[in-house]
DNA sequence: AGGTTAAAATTAGCTAGCTAACTAAAAATA
DNA sequence: TATTTTTAGTTAGCTAGCTAATTTTAACCT
């Protein structure tokens, strides 16, 4: 199915589509959407931060979640307020739905990721980790010439 | 930036984001959006496959595909016509426009890529190669308990 | 203090991807 | 042959992501 002159990246993708599309159907009952789990995890290990936090730490334009964040207070998964020092930022917090969705996706998380990596041995992740590490800074330290 | 229990796919998902965001750089004066390098290459390999086929190969929704070479067809990337023998298949070419595009994206690929991979080792690119097929494997053999 | 600059969030408008429901043509079958 | 089933493609409606422009509030600076 992938020859061997297939572009490595084309199969990281790929992979990584299967990766969220099995997610996905662990946490169909819980009104989260696909983009939404990384999300979670973040307000799971640290509730209130800020949208600008938030989107820093997705790796993800402050414009997309405005609206995504939109969309998880219209389905009861978080709520917004905001702050008292600096009326320009606003603060996310997980509601008790939002909590227990959160939880339900972590366990997913969890579960697709040893799925994932079954038959690795730990050095062998240590080492993907240390490969992937070196792509990501050989592309962002890319400078177009 | 990114701490040692980061999940590995959400790092490998940043990576993969930044080679999507380069190409789309390099390729930014041939009317190319961020999805279509993909089906350039593909038909620039084979001209004339049929939608199903595309889809097939790009591991993409048929009904993605319909709209996106809609908005080809009119940027004049691509062209399409009717089957002779099965008047249910539509055929896809690309235009000249398209082939010169389609050239344009290679060297892009090839250039981000090579950046991509920079440091590493013949047999090094060939475990990363084995790791992620084994992550493949792991992820498409997984039927839901 | 007052005017300017910077920062946080939103809005508008686009592409990409999905699913589900539909149409039309070909193939299979009774 | 007539009916049913399968296949290719489209349409509608959604989420996710982006950029660019706007608004509001805080910070800065003379």
């Amino acid at each position: 199915m992938f020859s061997s002159n297939e572009k490595l990246t084309r199969l990281m993708r790929h992979v990584l589509k299967l990766h969220r599309s099995h997610v996905d159907r662990l946490i169909r009952d819980y009104d989260v959407y696909p983009g939404q789990p990384p999300l979670l995890m973040r307000l799971s290990q640290q509730d209130g931060q800020s949208q600008r936090e938030l989107a820093a730490g997705m790796l993800v334009k402050p414009a997309t979640l405005t609206v995504m964040l939109g969309r998880m207070e219209k389905t009861g998964l978080v709520s917004r307020a905001p702050d008292d020092r600096d009326q320009r930022v606003t603060r996310v917090y997980l509601t008790d739905k939002g909590r227990i969705a959160a939880e339900a996706v972590m366990r997913a998380i969890e579960e697709v990721e040893a799925r994932c990596f079954e038959g690795f041995l730990p050095e062998e992740r240590l080492l993907l980790r240390r490969f992937v590490l070196q792509m990501h800074d050989n592309l962002s330290e890319w400078k177009p010439d």
